[in-house]
RNA sequence: GGGCGGUUAGCUCAGUUGGUUAGAGCACCUGGUUUACACCCAGGGGGUCGAAGGUUCGAGUCCUUUACCGCCCA
């Protein structure tokens, strides 16, 4: 056994695990090998991303899920990799190029994108080494990236097949424009915030009257773009105006009063503007009445030649501008504070313009129809199942999404258009002439895919999609998938309609959702607030398995998590009790030999079996609660069998027998220590891989596996040997032991000083158990002598005190203060009296005894005699003491 | 406006099909330099489970209403 230094140094350790085992060659997955497959996919951080500490929750928990059914034998392969980032990295790289004073546009297409490939070899990817160090273990062979070849075929592929089938097309329709990314978006690419903005009531003339109308709207500057008002048909306020033309303030124009269904005449004054070019619902109204369609914008977000006088100005401040013309003649009626959500971009804040564009549509509705039904047939669960509404409510009122983006780097649209004939196609590989006249006059669409059209073939386009190979054969579908709830829309709902679609079968069979991770003030973690975590710091500070560990001790299941720098001391301290269990036991070891742990059951000592019966527990807690994705319940069960099981019981127990007991004695005793704290090290292994690797060497247990990895994991209890009722007994001793303590701390009993019990077992069999194991409670009680009789009365005052086992007495000569024992007792007797009149009071209930089940009834029956039995028992002890 | 989640000890949270005396970690208090560990050990105090009704022999747990906080969608 090497020697463990005294203070674990989880830095070099943790190191050198990584390198070994990647260069092992542990983490890789093979399907040639067969067996039972397990895989991952990880949700590919952007290719812009650094680690943050929803990266290493995530990631954390994927690793424990592959970690385990790697240890279960399972053909396992956790698949890592990166997406591009349209958006999010092109706007990087023009920041870059904005320093050099430079645009994309003076680069050129070609150029740029060198650029960007340039960038992303030298700063992209950074989380890939972050990800190492969490102990990540992906099939790092298998790494791929959404810009691959391979990948990039698969999105092609993709596009060509939905194309082919009706499923993608061209449409003119009001679409989210970022007019600083100058890009169109899709829906979920818009979020929602809620603002503090102004209703704004504009008064427009009505042609031929003197009457004016008022209109109430929170984006003025689009009244440039009006081509009607609308009013309720029902609305008998406005009856006699419908047909009437109105004169638009500034630009003159003469534009309709007309009636339609969808205008609410509770809203501001149940007359409102219709700009069809620049509202989603104002675009139908204007379909369904023929309205015209006057973009007022251009793409930068500044107003068009549309906008008369304010042509050139920004959208804001043509805003501003307009209302103070209209203020200045009379035309505002009010502005009144609103609130409203407006659309920003995820990607850069800016507020999103509805407006009209000619972009590239997935009709979503036929993909939908079996997503849906995998998740209402349980094919695919939720973890938690409340999930599963919130995916539905989306998929059943879906909309078709817009792909296009009008950006460079990305998957360009594999749609090409022919200037002689207008042919239009898709195709796989770049056409140089076109298919039906032949001309050589082709073009390719100059826009490139949504981000998230290459995301949701991620399944199967890592393992080579669209060619079939035996790695798709066998490892699709994944197992579970691991994500916040942030991209259900994003990713998760879509990926199950690629691979219903493309492969014919679900994608993977759970979705695990976990929490937001949060500071300790309940507030998302973000650059602006400065309230970020960073993994790596809390890394260098406490080491990685602790990150791991407390991380997911704090986690319960789907709760969003708080997390402040003193959460981490958790595992840290954690870590370092174990390491020093491990001290211990290799202090008494020399000359054992690990790979001998065959105890005899026949000989197992009452500490022994419930040792064992604890880590029956521990294993069994553990595995249930990781079949059910409750991480938090698994890591508290494996903590309290190491420090309260193992260390603060069965080590203390331990003692007096490595330090004083016979070889044999001492052999046994370490043969149950080495056995349990294997299988504990093997149990934390997935949670804690690097200290646990350090031991399973240190502790020389390699000889079974070369590498904890591929340990065996425990699944199974240890029978033999072990009876309940002794079990029972160590419960009892433990509570005995208990006592004894709380009553020399009450007469302040310095450690050094010993003392002398009696105790007056509540059976013969206590009485018999207890004296066998007398030395371990003497040493445990630092008592001088214990004295076992089933009938000892005390011959003067004694404080005492009741345990599971028996009534403890304490014999201290002279130190007896009655008055404040019999203080002690009474009160005691106090509590067990109220105990026991509630119970009667229960028992006495006809409707109690009759209508609950026998079982219930037989619990409070017991729990009856044992009160009456310890009011008894405290009677009599505070009668002896008054003599 | 619709949906979802939360409200339990000073703090952060568990509490699974209703059933003994509602738990943990941290913090706090008392004592402790025992040869694994002060990142520790032994002990202690602390909760009318957001509120109000209801169902039930029995409610932190189920139902209704309601307040507040957070998130998502429109």
């Amino acid at each position: 056994m090497s020697e463990l230094t005294k203070r674990y140094e989880p830095k070099s350790v943790e190191d050198k695990w990584y390198q070994q085992w990647q260069a092992e060659g542990r983490f890789h997955g093979d399907s040639a090998q067969g067996g039972d497959p397990f895989c991952i996919v990880i949700p590919p951080p952007n290719v812009t991303g650094i680690l943050h500490m929803g990266h290493a929750l995530n990631n954390n928990i994927q690793d424990v899920l592959t970690r385990v059914a790697r240890m279960q034998g399972k053909n396992t392969t956790w698949v890592p990799g990166m997406d591009h980032a349209g958006i999010a990295t092109q706007n990087v790289v023009e920041r870059a190029l904005k320093k050099e004073g430079k645009t994309r546009d003076d680069l050129g297409r070609e150029k740029f994108l060198e650029r960007v490939w340039e960038w992303k070899e030298q700063y992209g990817g950074t989380i890939q080494g972050q990800l190492k160090k969490l102990g990540a273990s992906c099939d790092w062979e298998r790494e791929r990236f959404t810009m691959d070849e391979g990948l990039s075929e698969a999105v092609r592929e993709m596009f060509c097949r939905l194309y082919d089938k009706d499923l993608i097309y061209r449409g003119n329709r009001i679409i989210n424009w970022c007019s600083r990314c100058e890009t169109a978006l899709s829906d979920e690419e818009s979020e929602h915030v809620d603002v503090e903005g102004a209703l704004y009531h504009l008064r427009y003339a009505v042609k031929g009257r003197k009457q004016k109308i008022v209109v109430a709207t929170t984006r003025p500057e689009t009244m440039l773009g009006d081509t009607a008002v609308a009013v309720n048909p029902r609305d008998e306020r406005y009856k006699d105006l419908i047909g009437e033309m109105i004169i638009l303030p500034i630009t003159n124009r003469e534009i309709p009063i007309i009636a339609d269904d969808y205008v609410d005449p509770e809203f501001g004054t149940g007359l409102v503007k219709i700009t069809p070019a620049h509202d989603p619902n104002d675009f139908e109204m204007g379909q369904r009445h023929n309205l015209p369609k006057i973009n007022v914008m251009t793409d930068a977000g500044l107003m068009n030649e549309n906008a008369g006088p304010y042509e050139g100005m920004d959208r804001f401040e043509c805003r501003k501008q307009l209302m103070k013309d209209l203020t200045d003649d009379k035309l505002v009626e009010k502005v009144e504070s609103h609130h409203h959500a407006v659309g920003h971009c995820y990607r850069c804040d800016t507020v999103v313009e509805p407006r009209l564009s000619p972009q590239w549509f997935v009709k979503m509705k036929p993909l939908a129809r079996p997503a849906i039904e995998a998740v209402n047939e349980g094919r695919i669960k939720f973890v938690p199942e409340h999930w599963n509404k919130t995916y539905m409510g989306w998929m059943e009122n879906i909309r078709d999404w817009c792909i296009s983006r009008q950006i460079w780097w990305g998957h360009r649209i594999p749609i090409f258009y022919c200037d002689d004939c207008n042919h239009e196609w898709a195709a796989r590989e770049t056409a140089s002439s076109c298919p039906k006249c032949s001309s050589a006059k082709v073009r390719q669409d100059e826009d490139v895919l949504d981000t998230w059209f290459s995301s949701w073939l991620w399944p199967f386009s890592v393992f080579g999609w669209p060619e079939t190979n035996e790695d798709l054969k066998f490892y699709y579908p994944s197992k579970t998938l691991v994500t916040g709830n942030e991209i259900i829309f994003f990713w998760v709902a879509r990926m199950v309609m690629a691979g219903l679609e493309i492969m014919d079968d679900i994608p993977f069979d759970t979705v695990y959702i976990h929490g937001t991770v949060r500071d300790d003030q309940g507030r998302k973690m973000s650059k602006s607030l400065g309230n970020s975590i960073d993994p790596l710091d809390i890394i260098e500070k406490y080491s990685s398995d602790a990150l791991r560990f407390s991380l997911l001790m704090i986690t319960a299941t789907g709760q969003d998590v708080y997390i402040s720098d003193e959460k981490f001391e958790i595992g840290r301290n954690f870590g370092t009790k174990i390491w020093n269990a491990a001290r211990f036991m290799e202090m008494h070891s020399e000359g054992f030999d690990v790979q001998d742990l065959a105890f005899d059951s026949a000989q197992l000592s009452p500490d022994d079996q419930h040792l064992l019966a604890r880590l029956n527990e521990a294993i069994a807690v553990t595995n249930d609660n990781l079949e059910r994705y409750r991480f938090n319940d698994a890591t508290v069960a494996i903590y309290d069998f190491f420090w309260h099981s193992y260390c603060d019981w069965y080590i203390e127990y331990a003692k007096p027998i490595l330090f004083k007991g016979s070889p044999e004695q001492k052999k046994h005793t370490l043969q149950v220590m080495h056995f349990s704290f294997s299988a504990a090290l093997r149990l934390l292994h997935p949670f804690m891989p690097f200290l646990t690797e350090e031991l399973w060497h240190g502790m020389d247990y390699n000889h079974s596996t070369e590498t904890i990895m591929l340990a065996e994991w425990p699944e199974k209890a240890v029978a033999e040997g072990i009876d309940a009722n002794v079990v029972k007994y160590v419960d009892g001793k433990h509570d005995l032991i208990r006592v004894g303590r709380i009553l020399r701390a009450e007469y302040n009993l310095a450690n050094k000083q010993t003392a002398v019990f009696h105790i007056r077992p509540a059976n013969e069999t206590y009485a018999r158990q207890i004296t066998e194991d007398k030395t371990s409670i003497m040493t445990l009680l630092k008592a001088e002598e214990i004295g076992v009789k089933i009938d000892f009365t005390p011959s003067g005052a004694m404080p005492s005190g009741i345990s599971a086992l028996g009534t403890v007495y304490m014999s201290i000569e002279g130190l007896v203060d009655v008055d404040a024992e019999i203080k002690k007792l009474t009160a005691e007797l106090d509590e067990v009296k109220g105990y026991l009149a509630n119970v009667k009071k229960k028992l006495s209930n006809e409707n109690f005894t009759s209508r609950a089940p026998k079982e219930v009834v037989a619990v409070q029956e017991n729990r009856k005699d044992e009160l009456v039995e310890k009011s008894d028992k405290l009677q009599k002890m505070i009668d002896t003491l008054r003599g």
